[in-house]
This record gives structure tokens, C-alpha cells and sequence, in this order.
DNA sequence: CCTCCGTCTGACACCGGTGTCATAATATCA
DNA sequence: TGATATTATGACACCGGTGTCAGACGGAGG
């Protein structure tokens, strides 16, 4: 009772003494095969470790069972370090797989060069989500590439007027309000915003947009200089700040687009002398782990990426079986600590 | 020219006027097939956007180019926080995989209940790469049946007597020598050592003989109060290092056997007005993002995540291949920060 | 002119399942 | 008892590639 190799469904045939297509139905506990035949069915599987094979099945039944993720490093692509929250969403999506019975493909794609995107087109996964500050060179063709090509996938971070994709994102319009709005209860007077305030990258100027749309309704102006430029870096956001600093810019209330730039303002403002809430108030955005660790507590606009996975899952399995699915949006939560 | 649904390599026969076999060969640039029908066949491939089916392709050649990642999380195991240091390894994995052309199935797996490994035995991937802390229940006796199914597996993690798996581990032992001769250098007298120095977890049990061996060589002592238990989460180090001190140890130097624990490590001697590194100089291990973003920035021992997911891949690799393979030992690096 | 060889191609079995169809065995009812 | 419905099973084509084998074709050599 020791094939040589991987028991088939051929070798329980033979030892539980039907015929194979009788083995693949019991397997499948289709209503079709007798009780008593199916019960002596799993016990020979069982015994000789039987695991259906998946590439056969999925050859026949032309449906993979699988998911892939593309996560999109951000441009400055170090070796080393990837975007925590990435990461984050990373483990709630593979965890909402799970749930539902699918695998997860995962792939690292760089944003310059032109990635890959077949996994559907050679059958090796039903569906893809992309992750990722969509902020790059020629993302909207291969959007729309993957549109005409009727690839079933989704996207996560803002919806962007003109296309056609299904994206799941937070709410970062409303995230950008509850910064300010949290800044304006403090009576701050002068604000400024670091990241990326072009619509290049939409995530971003969404938070831009709702931040200064609620200071503008208190009739408080965020004028051009008060805005400074930068990636999702701890570095981008040193820089970023040192430069306001250096250009005598004055402020007492700072909204950082992610928590990697907050902790990188933070850092510059500490070399600076500034205390923190004291003489400026700190608030980023996405909550990640190191947002509660660093010195003081960075008061944040969390993401959920729990639901945020889950949603991508539900939305991309709806999708492929043809139901009907529109753009969700997450609402954000602001987790008050000590920079703001 | 253009089959509904997607297109096979018998359209392209039809298309190019030869073939199927002749198709087959010609994209897989066999010898065998003309020059001028190769470039026929490929141009007629790029215009129906075709791609292999990666399903067909696997069945018949009996090999999946996949690997699979199993991720166990800490018994803890709360929904969204997983251990930033194995979240490194993904991405250095994932990336490894890509170099070497071959996709990555993730699949996060709860310690407790028992797991599923049979992503070889389904022929979804031709070999499996286990990531976690191995201190948890039956995980031995799984590994054997692993082995004793020929399934293909490398582990990371401490190499341990009287188990035959293949292993990619840091060299702990010389970790915790080096966080020790660190110490000694800076004349430290009283030492507690924060983690499992049972040989439940062995990855943190040889970090604590490096650190004691070493300096029971210089002729410290390290008794059995000064060693406190944690298994690898911030709550874990707070709690054990409230307890020292809670029971009057006296100590001014403190090895943790991972950055959580020293983080949490520090919040509590903060919270004791312990001056850091003044009053008690704190290392950790592993080098996770938030050290560096900590105040005072944490003196750690550096695992070298790139080469560990290279070693990974490559070792399962040439495993699958059949070659002779044999266990590695990653060199550790201390980076001193402000912490010690 | 015939043989032999190298080059290139097509026919066909095969990988291991799934779905359809035909049919044997048994139960149900008039 | 014969007709019909129900249940359980096996035979077989099929998914879309890959590998093997046989053979067509043209040129070289005797």
C-alpha cells in the first residue's frame, strides 16, 4: 500500500476498489456516491496522505483558487525598507484570504521599471490587488491596459475621477478634516502641511484637500509656503521640514501626510529646539506601530487595514463572479497621543 | 483575430499556419524550430497577448515554480501586529524568489491549531519555507512528519540537536557574545538578561548562552534572578522588566533578547525614572525599524535579513534540485545606537 | 540515381483531475 | 408482473500545455 511518488486519485481507485471518477466525487462529498463508498473513499485517501493535485484541477475547472498581490515599493526602493503600513495591510489581506479559502500570490514590483501584472492572464491567479502609492510614471495606462484586457482586479488608495478601476481606500478627505479640526481645538494658529500637495499622488492630496478646505472654512489660509514637498520617507519628511525651518517659515501646527514623514519632522524639529507640543503640535497619518513607540507619541489619523483587507478580498471575489461592486471608502479614526 | 475568452497556444498554430507542438517549442526558444517560424510564432503570440497556462504547463512538467512561505505568528497572536523583524524576511523572501523567477505563496498560520503544510503535497509549490519562533507545541513532531513525507522544507531559525531539517539561522550565540563584549567594554557590573533562557524558543536560548558565556569568561555571574521571562512582544519586556525591578534587582546593564522586548524594556525603566543609557544601558536584537526611532535609540544586534531570505530561497532550491545541502549560520552585527 | 544525414515539423500520448452521459442495480407504483 | 423512477457507478472526453517519435524535405556523397 506504498506507491512510489504521489499517491493520484488512480491508487485509491485501486484500493478502495471503485473507479476514479467515483473517488473524485467522493472526495468532493458530491450527493451522488453512497454514503458507505465514500466513507471507505476518504479512509484510503487518508492513509496514503492524498492530497488532490491543485494544477490538474485548476486546468479543468479553469479557476485558480488564488489571489495576487502586487505591492509597489515607494520610488526610493532601499534593499531593506518597505513601507510599515504596506506591510500591515499585507498580513490583513493574506488573513482575509484565508478566511475565504484562497491563496495569496505575493509580489514586490519596483515602479520604474514596467511591472508585471499576468498572474490572470496565465491562470495562476483569479484576480490582483494592487498596493501602493499609485504616484508614478505611466500607472494610468496599465490601469487601463488591465481594464481592456477584462483582468478582474483591485486597487487600494484614492479614487481617481476618469477611471474606470474599482478602488477600496480610506477616507483620506476625511482624515485631512480631522487633523485640522483636532489642530483647531488647540487654538494653533499657523499651519503647515508636508507632502505631496500635486495631484500626483492622489492619497495624499486628498488629505491635502481636506485639510486646508477646513482650515479655509475657519478662515485660516494655507498659503503656497506653507506647504512642503515629500515622499513617504522618514528622510523626505526631515528634509522636508529643515527647509521650512531654514526659510523662517513659522508655525505651531504640522500635518504630516504619513507617519514616516512625521517621525522624520520630528526628528528635525528636536535638532531644532522646538518642543513638541509645546511650541508645535505633530499629526501624521496611517498609525503605524512605530507612531506609538517614538518620542513623544505621535498623535495620527489611523487607517483600519484590517477592514481594509477584508474589503479588498470581498470586493475582488465579487467582482470575479460578476456581481456587482462600487468604490468603498474607509472611515479614519484620529488616535490622540503626545504631539498633538 | 480575436478568440473570445483567452487565447491558447492553438490559436496561435492557427494563426501562424503551423502547429500546436510547433508553437510550444518555438515560445520556449527550442533549437529545434526555424529562425523565421520562431519570430512568426512570437509575433502572433504578442498580438493575442498570450501567456502560458501556468496550470497545463505545471501538470505535465510536475513542477509548479512557486515556493511557499509559512508564517507563524506569535502565540499572542492579536489580529493586526506581526512581528516587524519577520515582515523584513517577506520582503527579502519575496524578493530572493523574484531574482530566481519564482512566485511566492505567503500563508500566515495560526501556532496553536494545527497547520497546513501541504502546498507540496497539492503540487501548488515545489517547496515550503517556515518562519517563526519554533516555541510552541507538536511543532517537532510536525517537522517529522515533514521530513518523513520527503517534503521539500528550509526552516529559520536555531539549529537543533537530533532534528534533521534543514535550518538558515542568525548565529545568536555570537549575538549574544557581541551584546556582552559591549557591555563588559563599558564596565558594567550587574547584568539581567530579559527573555526565554529555557530551551522552549531555541533562537533566544543561544542568544542567552552567548551573553552568559561570555561573561562568566570575564568571571559574572549571571544567577538565576537576573534573568527574567518574555516571550517577544513590547507588553512581554515591560511586564518582565517591572517585575526586576518591582523585586529590587539591581542592575545596570540590560540584554533583551529582541527589540520588542527592549522597547517595551524601556518604557517601564522610564516609567522608574531610570536614566537610559546613564543608569542602565538596554541592547536588543534583530534591528527592527522602530530601534532607530525610539529615544534613546536602541544599540541592537543586527540579523542581516537580505542575505537570511537569499540563503532561504537558494538553499531550498538547490534542496529541491538534489544537491547536497547543508545548515547556515548568519554572522550578527552590532549597531550601537544611543541605548548603550 | 540511390543512400544517408541533418533539419524541421506534425501527430499523438500524457499529466491528473472534472463533468457528462450511459447504464446497471434497486426501489416504487399501477 | 411490467413499467417507471431513483440511486450509484463507470467510461470517456476534456482542460492546455510538454515530450517523444516518426517522417518529410533538401543537400551531400558515392
Amino acid at each position: 500500500m506504498k506507491p512510489k511518488g504521489k499517491a493520484t486519485s488512480f491508487d485509491i481507485a485501486h484500493f478502495a476498489g471503485v473507479s476514479q471518477s467515483t473517488v473524485s466525487r467522493a472526495l468532493r462529498n458530491s450527493p451522488l456516491v453512497n454514503e458507505e463508498t465514500r466513507r471507505r473513499v476518504w479512509e484510503v485517501a487518508k492513509q496514503l496522505n492524498y492530497k488532490v493535485d491543485k494544477n490538474a484541477s485548476n486546468l479543468r475547472t479553469q479557476q485558480s483558487s488564488t489571489l495576487a498581490l502586487l505591492l509597489f515599493e515607494d520610488p526610493t526602493g532601499d534593499e531593506s525598507q518597505i513601507n510599515p503600513f504596506f506591510l500591515n495591510m499585507l498580513g490583513s489581506i493574506t488573513r482575509a484570504c484565508a478566511k475565504q479559502g484562497y491563496d495569496l500570490l505575493v509580489s514586490f514590483q519596483s515602479t520604474s521599471q514596467d511591472w508585471r501584472a499576468d498572474y490572470e492572464d496565465s491562470h495562476r491567479a483569479d484576480g490582483i490587488i494592487l498596493l501602493g502609492y499609485g504616484d508614478y510614471m505611466d500607472y494610468q495606462s496599465r490601469l487601463q491596459q488591465l481594464l481592456s484586457q477584462d483582468t478582474k482586479f483591485v486597487c487600494w488608495g484614492a479614487t481617481v475621477d476618469g477611471r474606470d478601476d474599482l478602488t477600496v481606500s480610506c477616507d483620506n478627505y476625511g482624515g485631512g478634516k480631522l487633523a485640522a479640526e483636532h489642530l483647531l481645538q488647540q487654538n494653533r494658529s499657523q499651519y503647515v502641511f508636508i507632502g505631496d500637495a500635486s495631484d500626483h499622488s492622489p492619497e495624499f492630496f486628498a488629505r491635502f484637500k481636506g485639510f486646508r478646505d477646513t482650515l479655509t472654512a475657519q478662515g485660516l489660509a494655507l498659503p503656497e509656503r506653507q506647504i512642503a514637498n515629500a515622499i513617504s520617507t522618514e528622510e523626505s519628511g526631515y528634509h522636508a521640514t529643515r527647509s521650512l525651518l531654514a526659510n523662517n517659515i513659522q508655525f505651531d501646527a504640522l500635518f504630516a501626510a504619513s507617519d514616516l514623514i512625521a517621525i522624520g519632522a520630528l526628528k528635525a524639529l528636536k535638532e531644532a529646539g522646538k518642543d513638541v507640543p509645546g511650541d508645535v503640535a505633530v499629526i501624521g497619518f496611517d498609525n503605524i506601530a512605530a507612531a506609538s513607540f517614538i518620542s513623544p507619541a505621535l498623535t495620527t489619523v489611523q487607517q483600519n487595514t484590517t477592514l481594509a483587507g477584508q474589503m479588498l478580498v470581498n470586493n475582488l471575489l465579487n467582482l470575479i463572479k460578476g456581481e456587482a461592486v462600487t468604490d468603498t471608502l474607509l472611515p479614519p479614526k484620529l488616535i490622540v497621543r503626545k504631539s498633538a
